[in-house]
DNA sequence: TAGTGGTCTAGACCACAAA
DNA sequence: TTGTGGTCTAGACCACTAA
């Protein structure tokens, strides 16, 4: 262990520890399937106690890089798993991740009364004012994803002044309302392309759609978006990971 | 606090309280939005120290069950997050959760030779014998889904004796060849139906169908099972949580 | 200022795995 | 028997929130 821990980082010990480790997991330096130093070697190498060790460990658990085996060791699991899509991520992320150039339409950016529908996906009085936002989503050029957002907040019409072509929905949230949405639950199934789909998306009647629906939270649990997501089948799919 | 922790029982502490504490979020005695006691007041009514109080709120916070703001309290969060999909379930339990009656139909389970593509999947070497197994899950008496499973393992011919209509892959995998199945990776797609799955599922030819390809690992990240779905669109459907 | 959760120390004993 | 991770104690100081 030839790196130290700075004591007088705004960074707690134990996170500090957790980002060393993990960067030597990825940068290759410790490989799959090798043991990890064991605690008392890191106690003693970084002069911290066993708490700060253990927590930073368990930070590597839970982010699914290595497993510990008492009485054995702490190992480092192959990298294949994880990197899944259960992450809320942008569209213009997921895109440059997968090496698509992205580009966005706004269709329609509007304050609406709740419809029952939507009133009740987000918890509220029907007929409450929610921001709906209609975006055309592209990669390379062509349609990808036809995508409608219902947005609840205090103050809509600060909405409306913002360019959805290029910003995403989540960084005005967090920037201008100070909502901050750390999770979200979405249901997914395989539906056909109507008329307005199939003229939007450019495809045949009927071709396959990856069909989403998802609600996003507040780290309280309370409810701010509710979008409709359609994929063109033979453009996109996404991966996820599952655990026991 | 009325409750007490054992210190003789087999299971630790923070488990113990853990365990409390979830019981009175679920049966609704502690209601969303609604402040736990503080760490000190657990600290003092059950008479452990705080590491046992702050392990046992941590799985509660990787629950999804309650969310902790500094300065302020532990609380509540709304029951509505969670419980998707991205948990390993049988299809039996799936379909009992939904209410559905479920039968299992076993097509084919035979030995087989590793193709280039599933030993890629699977991390072994091509030509290595592995166990296919293909069914047809039916959901009230209706086609639902076809699965086809690619299953690596030293005693293959072990499996060829099990009756998988009625037992669970995952259910043999443990019992008789002692091996967990903890974690998988997934991709999801729609896709059309071809000939072969409009024949099986009883569908027309292109209606969509949610496809899945699986890799099923153990705690240490071998791969041991390959997995390809194809469910109906319109009878399937499935949720998942998505995270900051 | 008082009360909350966040971090940290320096110990202890235990259960389990491997030699 | 030795070394590993799992659990637990009894303190301490800090950062943040709300009154």
């Amino acid at each position: 262990m030839a790196n130290t821990l700075s004591r007088d980082s705004r960074l707690p010990l134990y996170y500090q520890l957790y980002d060393l480790l993990r960067l030597r997991i990825l940068t290759g330096e410790y490989t799959p399937g090798m043991m990890l130093p064991t605690e008392q070697e890191l106690m003693d190498s970084l002069g911290v106690s066993r708490a700060v060790v253990r927590q930073a460990l368990g930070e590597l658990v839970n982010g699914g890089l290595v497993y510990r085996q008492r009485g054995k060791g702490t190992f480092v699991l192959p990298p294949v798993i994880d990197r899944g899509m259960n992450k809320l991520t942008s569209f213009t992320e997921e895109m440059h991740q997968r090496g698509m150039a992205p580009e966005t339409r706004v269709q329609e950016l509007t304050l609406e009364e709740a419809s029952i529908e939507v009133a009740e996906k987000l918890r509220i009085e029907h007929g409450t004012p929610v921001v709906f936002l209609q975006r055309l989503r592209m990669a390379d050029g062509a349609p990808l994803a036809l995508e409608e957002s219902h947005l609840v907040c205090s103050g809509c019409e600060r909405f409306l002044r913002h360019n959805f072509a290029s910003e995403a929905v989540r960084m005005v949230l967090r920037d201008e309302f100070g909502i901050d949405v750390t999770q979200a639950h979405q249901i997914v199934r395989a539906i056909g392309a109507d008329r307005r789909l199939s003229e939007v998306l450019s495809m045949p009647r009927g071709a396959p759609v990856l069909y989403m629906e998802r609600i996003a939270y507040t780290a309280e649990g309370r409810p701010v978006e509710y979008l409709r997501l359609y994929h063109r089948g033979d453009r996109y799919s996404f991966s996820m990971d599952l655990h026991a």
